[in-house]
DNA sequence: TTTAAATATTAATATATCAGTATATTTTGA
DNA sequence: TCAAAATATACTGATATATTAATATTTAAA
């Protein structure tokens, strides 16, 4: 039987966060662990504004989750299993 | 150590070609064997050059391969682990 | 209570992607 | 050879997404 569309639809709204250079690089870098923003954007190397962008994206589809501490904010993904799939996407295109 | 440039450029451009919703449906459809392009026409439900398009998105990346035989052109996936981070994707997204 | 640091949001512009239509190519069979 | 079937490609306007710069918010510390 087909997919349900709804569930294409959410399925295909996570991906299209995850598909992008500088988003895909944050959750490489979350796989260590949480990590703050001036972290990320020291690591990622990009402006603040950019960072906070993209982080803005991951997190209003729920692939990652924060923790305030004082003024700084800890993001980390929400759902381990979604390194698995990362290490899937790498295994399948990263042969090398 | 940070994820190469290329590397992630690379499954970026992979992760892209999957998010959208008709070629995730093609993807799902595919999970069954390989199938023509009219009758991946006919089972997601659009135009002829729709279709075509999408298949070409998936192609160029890689994702699908193709088999000619006669005037039909036959699509399946080139690599039975995509399937595996359709799964994750659905477990982690598709709970209900 | 003012200032600075950390982060988020907004607005403007640039770029990318999509659906739809038309057209091209390839193959088969009359 | 000609017509039709199957598939692919090119073009266009519409929509979505990205980048950048500027501004806003929150918190802590002086």
């Amino acid at each position: 039987m087909p997919v349900k569309t709804e569930k294409i639809a959410q399925a295909s709204r996570c991906l299209k966060a995850l598909a992008h250079p500088t988003r895909l690089s944050i959750l490489c870098l979350l796989k260590e662990g949480e990590h703050n923003v001036q972290q990320i954007e020291t690591a990622i190397g990009t402006t603040q504004s950019n960072i906070s962008t993209h982080l803005g994206v991951l997190r209003d589809k729920e692939i990652l989750i924060t923790r305030k501490e004082a003024n700084q904010v800890f993001y980390r993904v929400r759902d381990p299993r979604m390194f698995e799939l990362l290490v899937i996407l790498q295994e399948i295109y990263c042969k090398d």
